[in-house]
DNA sequence: TAGTTGAAAGTTTTT
DNA sequence: CTTTCAACTA
């Protein structure tokens, strides 16, 4: 590969890659070859300079990003690769945490909440509160207390006000937030990046280790950084200073969780004798595309300047078609690519649909089912929110972490076992009046006379039951312990008992055999196939669970994707749909964070993701509800200026041949 | 304590 | 349209 090294890299790239030690900083427009930069640093590292690969650190924000570095990694220096530490910020933070948490406490089985425990969390605690009438949104609490403990980074600090109901509470609540999670020996998502930073900052030991471990960092996407990770990154690298960091401010989307644009302006601030390299031109797109691209982001302000051209030739112009309804976009959609994939022959995986909500992957999903197109959908929420999941996942969080009190309550009496409303929240105000934990109280509470007698049973075959799975989960292998709990709960009874409509009742139950091969398979691709790193992927949204649980993923798929989840992949052909207002700009974001220039920005990293084609689609109106609502088009689509644009905005789509394309409610 | 009923509310992006 | 939650009844 070195010998190639000064044909397959522009100098500019030669020289990010080739550079010594020392910060390095690659500000560059899209499809410029950052990405590409990083990847053949690290493989200069290890092939030229005999770094071990064991002390190199990968990192970036999203798991879809992480993955793509990991893969062309990979592809450039085979198994060595994963020796290499490549991952996002969170994980990171975790394995951290797991190595030297104890140093603040926590133990090597803590558990992490995810966004839906920390609301149920906040929930309790709003019901217990004396001012509990006032019908506090856990929602905003849960921003605010985010916001103040990210804010606390460097050292404690006043709470903000914003002159509401909440300033009230918000320290209280705060208060008990804090400590409901040190007790239940769990993290949330902002600990993993601030227990890391107060590790390294306040333990010489832990941050020597770290400095030792990791002497060649590098961080992709670093315009999405948020001040911790900021944080994070400028202490792992303070002895040896060997960063190099790469990004776009173009493509900053994620000011709205706290990311700062400044922190990739002012590296050079950080680091004056930072080597700083420009990237021109871009290798991924045609001209067309890159046009429209630019003519779209130029209506912001406050950019950076940079140039950015390609000889790719022109290309095709962009398609932009109107539908009747997201139903009929997604059947024009699987009717365009169908015709696309056969006159160029292409792969499903030359193809990504993408989108600005979850919600509108519903119909394409519906629709490419019934037309045999095989999808892969990254993110978005279906499987692991659902409850029966959520039940089971709650009973191994409580066999992994006893004293996780949230998720033993939720389960505790479910399936039924007689313990009610008053017997939960009884033993819960004991168990904090004791300052113990629930599981702990059970053992005592199951001969307490002031529970009903059904009570005491049900809590004895509980404790039992989370008894046994425990001794189990060293044992057998985890589908196994997956498999025991659902069958040793009973819960397949229960689905039985309680739901009426043996429809729903044999989906629940599929669901939750859907996460016995989940786990299956999750223990067949890792090596550590623990129940401990099963509930880690599933809290960290890893990559394992892209289809659900479903065992079966196909290789080669169309991928549908969020504009957010997308940022740093490329494809052929690229279909971006709901180019409405209020969807793309999104209506509620436009008070928020980056405001209108964000989501300008969102739709010039979509618009980027394309090498060859691009397909532009919006739909006269929208289910909403179950209300029709009408729509009108993206301003964003009036940015590009018409002679880039192939418009087909007259006829219906329904008039494309319905024998083709089927519809996703017309399939019985 | 368990189960039913009806009203109300939700509509963004990730870890 | 869906999900969630409070109030009610058995
Ligand atoms: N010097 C080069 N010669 C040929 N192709 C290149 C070169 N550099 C990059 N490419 C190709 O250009 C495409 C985009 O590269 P890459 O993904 O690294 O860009 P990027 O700057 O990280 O993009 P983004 O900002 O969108 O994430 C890739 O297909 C890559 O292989």
């Amino acid at each position: 590969m070195f010998v190639q090294l000064k044909k397959e890299l522009n100098p500019q790239q030669y020289a990010a890659v080739t550079h010594k030690n020392g910060p390095i900083l690659v500000l560059a427009g899209a499809g410029s070859g950052k990405t590409k930069a990083i990847t053949y640093r690290i493989a200069y590292l290890i092939h030229h300079q005999k770094v071990d690969p064991k002390t190199i650190l990968g990192v970036t924000f999203t798991n879809k990003a992480a993955g793509e570095m990991r893969q062309r990694v990979a592809a450039l220096i085979g198994p060595k690769a994963k020796e290499v530490t490549l991952c996002t910020f969170h994980s990171l933070g975790l394995k951290i945490l797991r190595e030297h948490g104890h140093h603040l406490g926590y133990r090597r089985n803590f558990t992490i909440y995810g966004e839906g425990d920390q609301l149920s969390l906040l929930r309790t605690l709003i019901r217990e509160h004396p001012k509990k009438r006032d019908k506090f949104d856990a929602g905003i609490l849960l921003s605010r207390i985010s916001g103040y403990k990210n804010k606390c980074v460097d050292g404690k600090s006043e709470f903000p006000l914003y002159g509401d109901k909440y300033d009230d509470i918000l320290p209280e609540v705060y208060d008990r937030f804090q400590s409901a999670l040190r007790a239940y020996q769990a993290v949330d998502f902002d600990d993993l990046i601030l227990l890391p930073i107060r590790l390294l900052d306040e333990f010489p030991d832990v941050r020597r280790f770290y400095h030792e471990t990791y002497q060649h960092l590098l961080v992709d996407e670093y315009q999405d950084t948020n001040h911790g990770q900021y944080r994070l990154i400028t202490l792992l690298a303070s002895a040896h200073r060997n960063i190099c960091v790469v990004g776009d401010d173009d493509q900053s989307i994620y000011g709205w969780r706290g990311a700062e644009v400044r922190n990739i302006l002012n590296f050079e601030k950080d680091y004056p004798d930072a080597k700083v390299i420009k990237l021109e031109q871009n290798y991924r797109s045609t001209q067309v595309i890159l046009d429209a691209a630019n003519h779209v982001i130029k209506n912001n302000n406050k950019r950076q300047d940079k140039r950015l051209w390609t000889d790719r030739g022109r290309g095709k112009n962009i398609d932009a078609f109107l539908a009747r309804d997201e139903n009929d976009e997604a059947k024009t959609i699987a009717w365009r690519l169908q015709t696309i994939k056969e006159r160029a022959s292409a792969r499903w995986s030359d193809f990504a649909v993408l989108y600005r909500s979850n919600v509108q992957s519903r119909a394409l999903e519906s629709t490419f089912r019934v037309n045999k197109i095989p999808y892969i959908v990254v993110g978005g929420y279906e499987f692991f929110d659902r409850k029966e999941v959520k039940d089971i996942i709650a009973y191994l969080k409580v066999v992994q972490n006893p004293r996780d009190d949230l998720s033993l309550l939720r389960i505790l009496n479910y399936p039924r076992r007689g313990i009610g409303d008053s017997a939960i929240v009884r033993l819960h105000e004991e168990a904090h009046k004791r300052d113990l934990c629930v599981y702990d109280l059970l053992k005592e509470a199951q001969n307490d006379h002031e529970l009903s007698k059904q009570a005491q049973e049900g809590l004895r075959s509980f404790l039992l039951l989370i008894e046994e799975l425990r001794k189990q989960r060293h044992a057998g292998d985890l589908s196994q312990l997956v498999r025991s709990t659902i069958e040793k709960t009973g819960y397949r009874e229960e689905i039985e008992r309680t739901i009426d409509d043996a429809i729903t009742a044999q989906m629940k139950i599929d669901t939750v055999e859907e996460l016995v091969s989940a786990a299956s398979s999750f223990s067949e691709q890792e090596e550590a196939g623990t129940l401990a790193s099963f509930l880690d992927s599933l809290s960290l949204n890893d990559d394992t669970f892209q289809n659900g649980g479903k065992k079966i993923r196909p290789d080669d798929a169309v991928l549908l994707a969020t504009l957010h989840s997308a940022k740093g992949l490329e494809f052929p052909y690229v279909f971006m749909c709901g180019m409405e207002e209020d969807l793309l700009p999104h209506s509620r974001s436009l008070n928020e964070g980056g405001g209108i220039d964000e989501e300008r920005r969102l739709c010039y990293v979509g618009i980027t993701r394309a090498r060859r084609h691009l397909t532009m689609s919006l739909v006269q109106e929208r289910n909403k509800f179950g209300r029709k609502a009408k729509r009108i088009p993206s301003r964003f689509l009036k940015e590009i200026p018409e002679d880039l644009l192939c418009k087909q905005y007259s006829h219906s789509p329904n008039f494309f041949d319905r024998q083709i394309i089927k519809s996703a409610n017309d399939d019985k």
